[in-house]
DNA sequence: TAAAATCTCTATAGTCACTATAGAGTCAAG
DNA sequence: CTTGACTCTATAGTGACTATAGAGATTTTA
């Protein structure tokens, strides 16, 4: 059962170049190669693939799955750590959600300000954009502190 | 009132090479300089900063933003651009809020699976990562068309 | 006035997770 | 034996910065 390259992407939905990608960072081990140096892939190359692709969509950074494929390379290891990863990635989920909720109030809250006056230099949204203070003088910034 | 770089950066809550960098953008325009060749910064630049920094808190992109200032610089045009922009710009992130509640209930099913069992070749959790079919064999995939 | 500390300058490379391109080689079908 | 689809490697680009190096300017301190 060996498929190449092309038909690993079909089957896993993502592109050629991604898997190559991967294998270079060292998330998918190097495959054999045929005679003409094609990559051969296995099963065991689509199920990991699959599971990484599953993970992407769940959001998760290449270094969080590469941990979880660590993981799951050793089966005896205590599944602690699988837990505590997926609780950190909820809770950044959850602070991401908060984030942009807010976000979305203080956008909302613009868009009430246009008046309607149909000229760029009398409209609500641009002044509000230019003059509100929510992020004051002084550094209370995330940007500041990196 | 000429200020130099750094301080427009305290100011604005942003980085030193940040501003460099939306010059080069074309966000800001080329300071004055002094006979030592440091950027002299008067309000503005300031005012303009501070209007690029809300534009990226409210998570916009440099070239949303570089609209917005191409309308402000333009202030006899019609606002409807901006009220377009900014509804564009609310509707990506109420998308994005709720790709994101849906990812999270993905990842909350997901705990709820490990066994407890202590061992990482039984936790559901991994499992579940390697088994769920909501991504199909098929091709339902967003990176599959690109 | 000199030395030290701080600030600024340019240019370049790195981040993340890919995407895009160029130019060459491989392989199956007609 | 040529066409076309597939694959190979290597390199550069994306967005919005961040980090670094090495030099020059200015301010503070001795
Ligand atoms: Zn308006
Ligand atoms: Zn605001
Ligand atoms: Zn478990
Ligand atoms: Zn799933």
């Amino acid at each position: 059962m060996e498929i190449r390259i092309g038909d690993l992407a079909k089957r896993s939905g993502c592109k050629v170049v991604t898997i190559r990608y991967y294998e270079k960072e060292g998330l998918l081990p190097k495959p054999a190669r045929s005679g003409g140096n094609f990559r051969l892939y296995g099963e065991a190359h689509i199920e990991r693939l699959q599971f990484i692709r599953h993970c992407r969509s769940l959001d998760m950074t290449l270094s969080e799955i590469r941990a979880l494929l660590g993981l799951r390379d050793n089966p005896m290891q205590d599944c602690g750590e699988v837990n505590t990863l997926l609780e950190a990635h909820i809770q950044q989920v959850e602070m991401r959600v908060s984030a942009l909720l807010q976000l979305k109030r203080h956008l909302v809250d613009l868009r009430e300000k246009c008046s309607g006056s149909r000229s760029v230099e009398a409209c609500g949204i641009l002044q509000g954009l230019g003059n509100c203070n929510c992020h004051g003088e002084s550094a209370t910034n995330s940007q500041t502190s990196g």
